[in-house]
DNA sequence: AACTATTTATAAGA
DNA sequence: TTCTTATAAATAGTT
């Protein structure tokens, strides 16, 4: 891949064996990456150069590349060097693993990638599943702005009780007899039954687009 | 360098992914020997596919790549030592469980359990994630499905288009000259644009229920 | 597993 | 060293 084709054996002359170096490491470092992204696996490489020099890649970390590749190789050994201890703890990582990857793979398909190869069925069961979610969340959700309103309205209305006697007692205290009849108490009231109901719309059935149906706003108050 | 330009990010399709692994490493294996043998380097290379299989390259030898590394990184050789075996295995342990508790967690709220301790703007992100990914599964499945009737489609316009020429044949063999000029072949047709075309409406646009918005029922025929 | 249209890497030159 | 460019090599999509 270039302006002419080369045999693949070590290069005499330093300086062109060092510009060559420079770019061919560049270019496998990048496929390593590559390699690493598109194909979701751990990577790890590791160059010296003739002078000596150490350049490296590990879409993780070397450690981690170079641990699991000597467990890989002791793995292969398991019979004749391993104990029944280190036997227990490779079985656990092996399941450990396998799980991993299986939560990985139906994570995202929950989040709707990795979509190829599912049958109709399998997607309706999908979307199914993920209408449940959708309206445990929402219900949730709901509830606490629910909540947070009736703590607030509970609060207005205990200041509310607050500001009446207050005012009684700062009337008791001047000893007027010429009340002003007129006087009310600021009203604290968000979700007031006493007054004209208000119709929040928090928490709705969870109804699929698909099958619309009338119903009426859920009253609140 | 292929057929199409392709973007460096983690194919979703298991079937592809593998392909593409199997050539790219493929590749940066042979790049590594190449680099080792042009430039006179010692190279290590050390890949794991998503299935945890290992693959590797060494003009050297693994091991002395990985001294030498170590020894680069002026740390002593201990993975290697025996007696941390068992400590390496609880350390990888810990970290798997670690993963997957943490994709355990994620996994369980994002199929609507163990919302408690979520604030009201986690929630709504939640939400948000599973109406994108609602969306997504929805896409799929009636793609899959549109292309299903297309396929039906398609076929049934060829055996029409058989039966046409059936009847020609079974004509002309018997030579008539009386032809029955009112036979006509059974017409296959689903979304037959010759005739009254029918709108389907399988891929609707996701509306929010919570944004109702008037539109009418899907039509069909 | 093979093919091939394209993209990508890079050898040689500046 | 770095840039340029013609060409070899790799590989994405397809069969």
């Amino acid at each position: 891949m270039g302006r002419g084709k080369i045999v693949i054996r070590r290069i005499d002359d330093t300086t062109s064996r060092q510009v060559t170096f420079s770019k061919r490491r560049t270019g496998l470092l990048k496929k390593a990456k590559e390699l690493a992204i598109l194909c979701d696996a751990e990577v790890g490489v590791a160059v010296f150069s003739s002078t000596g020099r150490l350049y490296e890649f590990s879409n993780t970390s070397m450690k981690s590349v170079i641990e699991r590749y000597t467990k890989s190789k002791e793995e292969q050994h398991v019979f004749t060097c391993s104990s029944s201890e280190v036997k227990a703890w490779q079985r656990e990582t092996a399941s450990l693993r396998q799980q991993l990857h299986n939560l990985q793979e139906n994570h995202r398909q929950l989040i709707g990638q990795d979509l190829s190869g599912l049958s109709v069925k399998d997607l309706q069961n999908l979307e199914s599943k993920l209408e449940t979610s959708l309206c445990s969340v929402r219900m949730k959700k709901d509830q606490l702005l629910i909540e947070a309103i009736q703590e607030l309205d509970r609060k207005g209305k205990l200041m509310q009780q607050d500001n009446i006697e207050l005012y009684k007692k700062v009337h008791d205290a001047r000893g007027m007899n010429d009340i002003d009849r007129s006087y009310i108490p600021y009203n604290f009231n968000i979700a007031g039954e006493a007054t004209v109901p208000i119709h929040l719309q928090l928490c709705q059935p969870q109804q699929d687009v698909d099958e619309p149906q009338s119903r009426g706003p859920p009253k609140l108050g």
